[in-house]
Order: structure tokens, then sequence, then C-alpha cells
DNA sequence: AAGTGGTCTAGACCACGAC
DNA sequence: TCGTGGTCTAGACCACTTA
């Protein structure tokens, strides 16, 4: 890749302002950078899935795996707040969540089963109107003006349960990964819950870490 | 927290050097910003184990889910590279490997089984010295000189395999995170392989993942 | 020796939130 | 309105690699 100051040069910007910019670019292993002698594209990390800025983009994991992906809505209905719910929440157990069941298609196969939780109270529209092939990020902005921050993951290995494979016409016995999500706004407060499973069998879930 | 200004007159530095080190404990969840308010500590992140970062620091991952790591060498030996992890390192099958097999114990529970793979040529030093307690970052660093600059890490769910099974002490037919890594140096050149058998029952993997 | 990225400075203005 | 963090500039020097 041009240098700092070509590059810099032919933008129009200072080198600090062009070197903020390479640097998100460097946490995420999508370049290389060699002191005394030049940046450098990353091939290999460019074709990984999760950049783990991106983890919950589903679509997009679905996609860098070499698939097309569609989205079924399963249902979007309100529900009362089981005690485990309210706690990771920071509300009373019983109070109402809207709940959003997904379901994710690599091709025609079922990989990922979504359900997202959120207090309804957070809701400025009506939730009859809600498009099921938003990312929750834009869910929680368009509808609730709320603004993701960050989010913590546990990751799980699990026993694929009764149900989910019915959904995903695998055998009993397979194994599949539990991703459990909360989501936090930039006030420290609890947006959203997620469970997802995760075929691990027909998608690959990469993560990348860069160091500097 | 303090502003940047009180800050960057208390350290004596810049303002643009203090905020390159609080964007870095900010893409951490670490701290939260908010524009026209103030920076805040985040305590809910704080205690999470896994910053993905240092997802590989397993001793570290061990100690913050609230147990005494110990770190046991099982055996270091050579090997012929396989063909799958021939491909992966960029050498021919049969090439020699130094195998580095360790178990992590949680307390007195045998929680992560960790098998790493270096080729041979790497090290300029007589690999009986290796000290098994050491992360590979530095086994590479010492004895080898080479610098990790990025990892992609594959995650996935399995039934526990009859070996990890007796070592882990738990029955067959329970589930376990097999994390694939692959180490790579700034030159983009293979350094290191890893396959790591987690009990997920029994330490907590979590992720966090921070947006500005 | 020349060119690269890494670090740092001392300013400036803007967008935003709280008061 | 004031103070906050967000963005940006135009320079400087250093550490390092390559030739």
């Amino acid at each position: 890749m041009p240098s700092e100051s070509e590059l810099s040069d032919e933008f129009g910007v200072s080198r600090a302002t062009l070197r903020t910019v390479l640097a998100k670019l460097a946490v995420n292993g999508l370049i290389l950078r060699k002191q005394g002698d030049g940046t450098y594209i990353n091939a290999r990390v460019r074709d990984i899935n999760a950049h783990l800025g991106n983890l919950w983009e589903f679509a997009r994991i679905i996609e860098t795996n070499g698939y097309k992906p569609t989205i079924r809505t399963l249902a979007i209905e309100r529900k009362p707040a089981s005690d485990m719910e309210a706690v990771s929440l920071g509300i009373e157990a019983g109070d109402e969540l809207l709940s959003l069941t997904r379901l994710f298609y690599a091709d025609e196969q079922p990989v990922i089963l979504a359900k997202n939780v959120i207090p309804i109270p957070f809701f400025r529209e009506p939730i009859e109107q809600i498009d099921g092939q938003l990312h929750i990020r834009e869910i929680l902005g368009r509808y609730c003006s709320q603004k993701i921050a960050f989010a913590i993951t546990d990751i799980r290995s699990a026993l694929i349960s009764e149900d989910v494979s019915t959904i995903f016409e695998k055998e009993m016995n397979q194994t599949i990964l539990e991703l459990q999500v909360a989501f936090y706004s930039n006030q420290n407060i609890p947006l959203a819950l997620g469970s997802n499973y995760f075929d691990d069998k027909t998608l690959r879930l990469s993560l990348v870490q860069a160091w500097s």
C-alpha cells in the first residue's frame, strides 16, 4: 500500500487523521503495518467472516461462508420476563417483553435460530410495524431510539434440543453453539438479550484478533 | 473519570496522546465515553474474562472465572506434520513439528486441554529447555524470535472425545468447545497452530465488543 | 542514507449534553 | 452557556527496515 504521507496527500487530510483510519483497519487485522517498511493488505483476513465488531451480523457471516442469506421471522409477540431475563435486564420478573424469533438460512438450509427480547417500555412506536429483516441494532435505533454501546457474549456448546433439531432438520445428538448476548447502552443500561443457536457444522465461526 | 484536559495535564502529555490511550480502553469496553458529558468506567466489563485481545491467555480466563489457575505440561515432543497441519502452516506433510500438550486446571479441576504445534525450523535454541508455563506468544518470542501479529480462531462445539473425557474426568455425551487457532507473523507467515478443548460447563467464555 | 511507520505536541474548531 | 468528548491540523522527532 502507499505510504502514510502519500495517502494523506492524496486524500487531502493530515497524517494524524489518516492514521486513525488505518488504526481501525489494523485492529481487525485487515492491514499489517511494519515500522521501517510499509503497510500491507492482509488477504488472509479479508475473507474471514466475523471480525468481532460484526460478530452479530449473522447475515454477513452466512454470506462470507459462501451462502445466500435469508431471514424468516417466526414470531413477534409479547411475553412476560422470566426470572433470569429480569435479572439480566434489570427489570422485574413478569414485566412485558417483546420477543422476536427469527431463523437465518444459508441458501435453503436453516443455520441460525435467533431469539431476542426487548423490554416493551423502550418502544416509542407500535410494535406491530417492526421489520423482521432488521438487525437488532437497527430495531433498537429506529423503534426505541436506543444505541448499543457494547455487548457481552457467552459462548457455549450444547446438545441440540428437540425443537431446534426439528427446525434445523438435524438428528438429535448433534452439538451446536449457543451464543448468549446482552446488549447495553452507553449509560450501561441493558437494552436487549439474545439467545442464538448456531449450526457450526454448516457455518464456520471465525474470529480475528490483531496486536499492534 | 476526570476529563481529557485534566488527565493530560496530570500526566504531562498532550491531549492527543492521552486520547490514543483512552481509545484502546474504549474498544475493549472498559470505559464508556459520552460526548458532551464525560468518561465513565464500565464496571460490568471490568470483571469479564476474555476481552478478545487476550482470548488465548487461558490462565487469565480461569482466574477471572474465580479459580486458581495451574498449568501442567503433559508432553513436549517432536512429531511429523499431518496433511492438514502442513496446509495450515504452509509446509510439507511429514516436516518436523514441536508438539506441546498442556493441561490447565481451575483449582484442582482440569478445564482446558491445549495442544500446540510449531515447525521445528523456527527454533533457534534447543527445544529441551522450553518452559511449559509460558504463553505461546512468549515461547515464539524467546525461542524462535518470532512475534505474533494476528490470530484466526475457529470456534466449534463438539462431543467430548474419549481421551479428553478421561483427562477431564467427565462422562461421555458431554459437549465442549473446540478452539482451533492459527497464529501468524506480520509477514503473514503461519507460526503455530493450536487445538484447544475448553470445558465450558465449568468456565464461562465471555467476549466483549464495543462500538464507538 | 532514505523512507517507512510510531510517537508526540500545541493548538483549533465542532457536536453534544447538562445546567 | 459551559464543559465535555470528537475531529483535525501541521509540524517534529524517533525507531526501524531496506538498500
